[in-house]
DNA sequence: TCCTTTCGTAAGCGTCAACTAACGCGAAGC
DNA sequence: GCTTCGCGTTAGTTGACGCTTACGAAAGGA
């Protein structure tokens, strides 16, 4: 899971997904959107595969890589858990703090 | 936007993340919850406050810490937003998919 | 069999990031 | 004023990371 996250914390890597999430491309096609050398790109689909976040299919000598909707979800998960718990402390800590400054405790 | 995702990316900042959120500590007192030096927790606060996740305020000698819920509010925004970007697109290549499965393409 | 296409992998380089050790600085307390 | 406490800041080191260049593997055609 920290994986998936460090995955998409990089820019570039963000742009690739959002490339193959909608139509399954070949590792050439992809690195020829980018002003990067082709093992480069080659490199961060690895990443993003080790991560969950994208699928390989071979055919022939070529390999087309999708996005993983399941991967995608479960980082999405993680961090509504993430989310959920901190707000709701923010919350409760906010309504402490209002209950001390109304109430008169300094 | 992209200074908060890779904060996060950060375990140890999420660590400290999840024990200044629900309340305001000191730095010494969050520095004495993890095993590394205190400066280098020091280093960790600079980075979460830059990235607009935290909140100092300066009381005499001592500095207290806590989460800024705008800030992870934004992070999530943006992190939504691809999510939902991503997601739709997806279901639409299922979508065609599948539709091209079952009348029979290939 | 040889060559071409398509791609991953290895080695090396520059840079960034996390950490430690040493120092500096402002706010009390004596 | 001097010391102590609580921090941040500054070198300096080490490891990770993104990139390029060079090479190798696998599939397919002449």
């Amino acid at each position: 899971m920290d994986t998936a996250l460090r995955a998409i914390a990089e820019p570039r890597r963000r742009d690739i997904l959002r490339l193959i999430l909608s139509r399954e491309l070949a590792a050439g096609e992809i690195a020829a959107h980018f002003d990067v050398t082709r093992p480069a790109i080659s490199q961060h689909l690895a990443v993003l595969k080790a991560a969950g976040l994208v699928v390989e299919r071979r055919q022939g000598t070529r390999r087309f890589y999708r996005g993983r909707p399941e991967g995608l979800a479960e980082l999405r998960a993680f961090l509504e858990e993430f989310w959920d718990e901190h707000l709701w402390l923010l919350k409760r800590a906010a309504e402490a703090e209002e209950r001390r400054l109304r109430d008169g405790d300094a």
